[in-house]
DNA sequence: GCAATAGTTAGTCAGCTTGCCTAACAATCA
DNA sequence: TGATTGTTAGGCAAGCTGACTAACTATTGC
């Protein structure tokens, strides 16, 4: 339910200009005339929102309309400098590795590293406070003025312990590392799951975009999914543990097989089942990469066929606790796989249950945690800038 | 994102007149004085409010304070005879049968039936209104103040398609059946699978009160899942098939077992499985209800661990993918099973994943189909109330 | 024991402030 | 000339503050 709000006119301002910035930030340039379409508002109140939003640095005057009749319009737009949001991507490889990136209010990216860090020797909070440091000054931008900090790890966050579990990386285990690091920065730090924010940008950038919610599985190394319920809105669980697909049992415990998803559809299962069909695994990407592109050889097929079983087992799983109105194949493994996997799962899937949820292959090809952390971040910036307005 | 709300001073005095709507509605009874606590609002204000919510007949003095210094201050409360919402529950027995029950604004019940119905004689809408139509002449209630009809099916409602599926009750998935009802009636009615209506009763009702959410396992001689995000808010699904859990496969296709969880808990399984050792199966419910009414009886101890451990995977995999902050377990065979199934089931959780979710049993004794239609129903004549005010 | 009085609270009234709207107008461009 | 932009002036709606009346309790004085 909507926040039951009562006030005077003063309230009455706040929600106009308020408003009026979202508008900015959401439907790009606007003339007086547009803004006025959108809100509702007459003429000289349009005018008064304006003036007090580029008194306030947060809309800028960026064009003049021509063509038409009468005076050339003025352009506003919400000023890109005002604020800047910050993604980071915490890896999990033989070396652990950081990207990060930082993007202006309108989502222009405007700097990106990636940089390997030992986290034995330097602090996580440290090492990452500094490569932060170093991101903004690159790109020119004043730190003060970052208002997000998104990262993603390889691990779930429990927002009621505060802590990041499950997760590999050296130091980022330790409790409380998030505030330190938002202290020695002097901004708002949030953590996620990589794969919820490789969620966002699916939605953002991928075959997400104006779906009304979607089940991303996530094929790599681990197992995971994200659950977006439409709107961006994600799904994490009492303890950030929704989407720990790898522990959903495969049968009874008599079972021959594998006891869970994991020991299923995991990257070692995954090798280990390429190898079984007698072809090389590097990785298990690598070796759904290499059977793709070479269809003609029988035993590729067999091992993509069998690999399409597997996942539709965890599809089908999915698909009967929430009925997505979409499934996206993802991490390095649904990438390598491609159509091809797509279509196998699809067709293995009509063969384990009668419901027909629709698969895809993820849309994004650049990295997606990074992307989807530069987003979130992004999100997040603009949210605190309306609230500002809304409660000065 | 909250509504980019916009507009002049009218738009203020609607929103105050409804803000101060909700406050009775969800607080109960209050003075002026608790009003402008509540809201913020100034004294003149807050009477002027007021004021139009007694004009509007949706506000009424319930009576003065006493006892301190100073005049007795008036208490005003919501209406309840302002509106009324009527819940229905569809039952699917050996004969159809018909549940309903009619309440006012408060939530207090005036009147409840329940009918046999011989759906084949009478279309299903025809038989649905005149059995309201009889409660609430019953009741002394003006149907014309009826602003909800919450009905509960045994299928799940296809918002798209405007159909309820998987309906055994002859006539129910005939396409436009509610538009029928409504214009019948001239009233909103709306459909939900019962299970999420149970959900509802738990939440308000049972275990699920106060809860962040919750999953509701319900076990009868249907299998399904009621999926509590928080706040009431529910998962639906795409096509409203979310917590159709009985699709969820139990191992590859080369296992001995049953190939999905309905196979494993369905009724007849339970039944089954009584059956094999050695105990009666009149109904799943029965058989259940008698192993833990007999425990010193080594085959119902066996029967009940055998049951925990098949329905453990089914939470086991709800668990994984949602991360609840509890599962209920509901439905005949859940209530019937009591503390006795619900700690079986933790234990053999246990066993089965990493996972420790509480698992809780019902508290909802009465028909939580039906209760949950009713404060379905009502919540959305509260809302409308509200939303009334604040377009007008 | 009773009445007068002080103190507190409920609710209203008057005057003021904020903010938005309509209507009119000057300026600009095809 | 006609359409459109943006501003100005005047008016209206709504809420707020502060003052005031009325009502009720508690205490004091006799």
């Amino acid at each position: 339910m909507v926040a039951r709000l009562a006030g005077s006119s003063k309230l009455l301002r706040t929600m106009n200009v308020s408003a009026s910035l979202e508008y900015l930030l959401d439907r790009g340039p606007l003339t007086r005339a547009d803004l006025r379409g959108l809100t509702g508002l007459s003429k000289p109140t349009t005018s008064e929102v304006l003036r007090r939003l580029t008194e306030d640095g947060l809309a800028v005057v960026v064009g003049r309309t021509s063509g038409g009749p009468g005076p050339q319009a003025e352009i506003y737009a919400a000023n890109p400098t005002a604020a800047y949001a910050v993604g980071v991507s915490v890896r999990e490889t033989r070396v652990p590795s950081l990207a990060m990136a930082v993007c202006d209010l309108t989502g222009t990216v405007l700097g990106r590293v990636e940089t390997a860090a030992d986290f034995g020797r330097q602090a996580a909070d440290d090492a990452v406070a500094a490569a932060i440091r170093d991101l903004c000054a690159g790109a020119g931008t004043d730190l003060a003025r970052v208002r997000a900090v998104q990262v993603g790890v390889p691990g779930s966050y429990d927002p009621v312990a505060g802590v990041i579990r499950h997760i590999d990386v050296p130091g980022w285990d330790a409790p409380g590392i998030l505030d330190r690091l938002g202290r020695r920065l002097d901004v708002a730090v949030t953590v996620d799951n990589d794969v919820n924010l490789a969620a966002v940008a699916e939605r953002r950038h991928g075959v997400g975009h104006g779906t009304d919610g979607f089940a991303l599985v996530w094929l790599s190394f681990g197992l995971g999914l994200a659950i977006d319920l439409g709107g961006g809105r994600l799904l994490r669980g009492a303890r950030g543990g929704a989407g720990e697909i790898g522990y959903v049992p495969v049968g009874l415990r008599t079972s021959e097989i594998g006891t869970d998803l994991h020991g299923l559809v995991g990257g070692q299962a995954v090798q280990a089942l390429a190898r079984a069909h007698g072809l090389p695994a590097g990785t298990a990407a690598d070796a759904v990469a290499a059977a793709t592109g070479s269809l003609a050889d029988p035993a590729a097929g067999a091992f993509l066929a069998a690999l399409a079983e597997r996942i539709a087992v965890g599809v089908a799983a999915v698909a009967a606790v929430l009925d997505p109105p979409l499934v996206v194949l993802a991490g390095e493994v649904g990438q390598a796989g491609g159509d091809v996997l797509r279509d196998a799962v699809t067709a293995a899937l009509r063969t384990t249950t009668p419901l027909d949820t629709p698969i895809a292959t993820t849309g994004v090809a650049d990295d997606a945690v990074l992307l989807g952390a530069l987003d979130s971040g992004l999100r997040q910036v603009r949210r605190a800038l309306v609230d500002a307005l809304r409660t000065p």
